[in-house]
This record gives C-alpha cells, structure tokens and sequence, in this order.
DNA sequence: TATTATGGTGAAAGCGATTTCAATGACAGG
DNA sequence: CCTGTCATTGAAATCGCTTTCACCATAATA
C-alpha cells in the first residue's frame, strides 16, 4: 500500500506538503503540481484510519431504523443514503428488529466511536432513550417522532389523522372500528388514533372503544385483527388502520368474510403504499414524503458537522402530508 | 475521553497489559481482577479507530445494493444485519440506485480502505466488475448471480422460470406474453425469461417473441408493459413477469382494461411479495428465501475473515426455491 | 545442579495520517 | 538598509492502540 511519504518522496517534498496538498493548507503552485503527478503515478490514496484517529472524524454517519424491510422505513433510508452519497458521508446501518432496547445499545455504540453524526428512526421514546439522545457525544437528529429539545423531522400525525376521521365520517353507513399500534410508539401509535377519533367526533361520528385493536405494524396482525373485529360484530363496516401494511391484512379479512372487493371502500391506512395504491386502485390513506424526511434530515445533520461554528443546524422540522382517496 | 494509558496507570500496570487483557493474551489473574475494575471504574472504551489503524481492521463490513427501497432488498438486508449483529461486524450500506456504474465506483471506496469485506447484491455483471471483483483487496461475495470464480449465493432462476412456465402452460386459455427486465441482468433478465420460454416449450406452450416486453423493475414499468399488451392484442390472456413488482403494474393494468379482479389468475410473478399475496390472494410466483439468502452469504464472509487461515471459505451456493399458487 | 520450558511483564516501535512550530526567503514600506 | 508581513516549508509531535522483543521468574526436565 503506498502512502503519504512515498508520495512526498516521489515528489520531492515533505509528507506535511502532501498533506497541506490534500486540505488546501499553503503549497506553492509547483510543488502541487508535482504532488498531483506522483500522486496519479502511484495511484496513492489516503488512509481513512489514520486520518481519522488523528482529525477525529470519520466520515461516518450512524442510522439506526426499527426495521429495513418496510417500504416507509426504505424510503426514509434511500433518501438519507442519497444526501450523504452527495456530501461525502458514508451510512453506518442498524436495524433493532423492532426492539427498543437495542436502539439505546447501538445509540451507544455508535457515539462512543466509529461515527459522527446519529440519525434515529424513531419509534418509541422512553426517559432512557431521551437520556441516551440528551446525553449523545455526537450530533443526532431524530425521524418520526416530535421530541421536546432534540432536533427531529416528522409529521404532523395527529392532525393527519384529525382530517383523515373528519373526512371519512359522513361515507360510513355502519360502525367504525380500528386497528392501532402501540401507544407507546407517539406519532404512529398515540397521535394517529387521538386524532383520527378527533376528527370522527368532529363531524360527529364516534369510535367505540370496544371496537379498538391493537396490532404490530405487520400485515398479519392486521388481518387478524380485522378478522376479528369483522366476526365479532356485524356491523363494523369499516376499519381503520394505522399503517397501509396492516391494512393490507384488512382488506383480505374484508376479502374472506364479507366478499372479495368488500374491503376497497371499507379500509383506510396511513403511509400511501405504492403496492397497496396499485392493486386496490388505492384506499383512503394518508401520503407522507418519506424519501423526504430521509433527505431533510440527514442535510440538517450534516449542516450541522460541516456548519462553520454556527451551532444554527439542528432544529425541529415539521413535514406536511396530503390526503388520498377521501 | 478516558484512554487505555489512563486504565493503565489506575490499575498500575502497563498499557500493554490492558491490551492484552483485552484481546486475551497472556495475564495473571490479580492484574486482570485490576484491570477489569479499573475499565469499570473509568468506562473506558477503546478507540476503534486507534484499532483499526494498528490492526488493519475495521470490523466493518460494506454492503452495496441496488435500491434499498425495494422488497427483496430489503429483506437480503435484513439478513445481512442479523449475521453482522451477532458477529460483531457494523454494516456499512451502499445504495446505488440501480446504477451499475455507481457499484463500481463503491467497490472502488470500500476495498481502498475502511472495509474488511464487502457483500454485493448484484445485478448486471460486466466484465468490469469482473475484473474489480477479482481485483478486489478484501474478500467479496456476491447475491443473486452467478458469476465464475467468485464466492456467490444465487438461486437457480432459470430452473424456478422453467418450473413455473412448464405449471403455467396448461391453464391458459389465450396467448401468453411476458414482461421481463433488461437481459444484462443475467438472473432476474436473462435466465428467468429463458427458462420460462422453456417451461412453456417443454409443456407444448409457446412464447410469441412479439409479446415480450421490457420493463425497470418499477410497478409503473409493470402496469404500462402491460397496457400495451392488453391493447395491441385481445387475444392475450396471461401475463407472466419477471417480477411481483412488475406484476402487480400488470394486474392494475388487467383491472383497467379488463375488468376489476380479471388479473388475478392471469399474472405471474417472481419473489412471492407478501402485499401482493395478501391482496390478491396469491398469484403464481416463485418463493425466493431472500433473507436467508443475506444469511448465507454474510456467514460465508465472515467464516473467510475469521476462520483460521482456512481459505475453505469462499464458495458457490445455490438456494433452493418453491412454486406458490400454480 | 544445570538447563529448558513456560507464564507474565513493560519499554518501545510502529500504524499513516494531521498539525504545530520555528525557520526561511521575498518583498513592501519606512 | 532595516523591519515587518506573508506565503511556504519540513521536522517532529501527536492520535490511541497492538505487538514485538528482551527479560524475569518459576516449574519441569535432564
């Protein structure tokens, strides 16, 4: 492998010539010129280990995600590996498998080295993890969830949900009924279902507790769920769920029990789906940029570590979202 | 930030001594009791990247794939994170949004340095990346192709094409038309079209050359093929594609042009996507383990890097697969 | 008793960059 | 001619760890 001082042999100067080449320190115009031959000559190219223990900095940007196969959590992703690509950084992946715990594992692991900079896909925030992100060493911005003090891209679930209820209210003929997540997950769990009863109540409708479920973000708790509602009562005419995916597992209990093509106008989700869009001719949903909140994210956090002093980067961001098929 | 002289000095022993206890060379067990409650007491962390540059690795491994946002994707990459986690390896994620170019160009970054083995998901093998896969410092293996020579997990899609068009041949009333992806892609392009051609051949069927179109992987690709066909042809009643993305395109298309729930047993995929499964109820496709895929391949890796100087490692493997729906 | 092994040990030499620092020569102003 | 800038320069000091090496006990063998 060659390296530094070979380069500065070659060309006849000091390695700190080199280097100063390399950062635009001072070098004369000759000198760089002859630095830029030897360094094509020998195909030199710098160490990122040695650089970085000696700057500090590695170039590195931790994302952390609940879950990578999920096309909401794949396109928040995308988004942040197109800004990094564009800005030098490269992306260090985690994914927790839905596990919380392991998100403070690794939110420690990466500000204790390898990484700059943090970015969370956020879905439950206990005390810890606010004491894990208050307490970082390192930059972090979070995705998904409105954090009091920390710096976050998200949307407005609650009034999406608000206007989603609102609008759905008048075209149901029988009881309405819902399928939740954990309520411990804010945006996706607590403010969804806050605001989707909102909303039903506004345009004076209701949603009976009892017809409440609770699934896991997967098209199978979905479906069970749905069968369940569907079987229990005869008439819940409509499920609302709060993920496009459990949806799907809605719409084939509709499809089971009261007729394929029942569910289309009976099922509504959140994250606009592009599979689900297609082949249903597209349910009432809620789009969010996810792909954008990936990019607004990592450019605040990058803004931050490349940002001269000014501290001004991280702030909180809030992202509009638009409603389908109502 | 505490480092190891500090340990060091609290437990009154030398630097030395703390690395070795810490990488398991030779201690007595008083100075190692020292040792430990001196890390304990200090929280002391290594530097990775002090590591990394003595010891020439990282622990890092790079993951270059296509398009993150994508089912299959995403579910090799799942696999891949799970074998990392547990063998102490961070996952460093390339996305090169389907730019063959762009693998390239990662395969460049990552051998030059902070990697100590790269997994690449591959599409299109040129006789470029061949030389930089061969050219390549730190051990590579490859997902989805084959190619010779190089360490790889792939599933036999000429074989699953070939099973499916032979199933298929019987059951359809109509012509048969098909949608594919760019023949470069030696798996998902080349070999799935061939041997879906000889499926339906060795069941007596045939494949109108005029009927075979081209579409990008994208449902949106899937659904204007599609069209197009239904349109310059009535008398084409199944579609079979190269993929369930594509697919699902095509069942819109089918809904549009033909009737609502018309596609369902009129398409064809490959992957077995669980939205499109649940949605429809299950069209004939073909059931890759992706994620196990991810598995194999990561555990391939790893056995090269950490297996005693046994070069055993790096082999071809094929993967079974399993016909759904036919 | 003399001689090997064998478990333990710390000083010191790197790994390959960046950065401080003192020194240089050139040049403008006084 | 002297002095003060100013652009350039290379030697040398890190960055924090791993690893060789020479060396010391002590135990095992001859």
């Amino acid at each position: 492998m060659v390296k530094m001082k070979d380069v500065a042999e070659l060309a006849g100067v000091s390695s700190a010539a080199v280097s100063r080449y390399l950062n635009g320190g001072y070098i004369s115009a000759d000198k760089a010129e002859r630095i830029k031959q030897a360094i094509e000559l020998t195909g030199y190219v710098r160490s990122s280990q040695a650089r970085a223990l000696r700057t500090g900095s590695t170039k590195l940007i931790g994302v952390i995600v609940p879950k990578i196969n999920s096309e909401s959590v794949s396109r928040i992703t995308a988004g942040i590996g197109q800004v990094l690509g564009r800005r030098g950084y490269q992306m260090l992946l985690a994914n927790t498998d839905n596990a919380p715990d392991r998100e403070l594992e690794y939110l420690d692991l990466f500000q204790n080295h390898p990484v700059d900079g943090i970015v969370l896909v956020a879905t439950m925030i206990t005390d810890e993890h606010r004491r894990a992100i208050d307490s970082c060493r390192v930059p972090i911005v979070l995705i998904g969830q409105h954090v009091e003090g920390a710096a976050c891209v998200y949307h407005d679930d609650y009034e999406a949900a608000f206007e989603l209820g609102r609008a759905l209210a008048g075209r149901v003929d029988g009881k309405i009924a819902y399928i939740g997540v954990s309520e411990e997950d804010r945006a996706a769990g607590f403010d969804r279902r806050r605001g989707f009863e909102a909303g039903l109540r506004a345009a004076g409708a209701v949603l009976d507790p009892s017809l409440i479920r609770q699934g896991s973000f997967t098209l199978d708790s979905g479906y069970r769920a749905a069968r369940e509602l569907l079987s229990v009562d005869p008439d819940v005419s409509f499920i609302a769920c709060a993920t496009d995916t459990m949806a799907a597992g809605a719409l084939r209990a509709f499809d089971e029990l009261r007729g394929v093509g029942e569910g289309v106008r009976r099922v509504s989700g959140f994250g606009d789906n592009a599979f689900l869009r297609a082949l249903t001719g597209g349910i009432p949903t809620v789009h969010y940029g996810y792909l954008t909140s990936g990019v607004e994210a990592t450019n605040m956090l990058l803004d931050a570590l490349d940002g001269e002093e000014g501290e001004s980067g991280l702030r909180t961001l809030k992202l509009g979202h638009q409603l389908m098929n109502v």
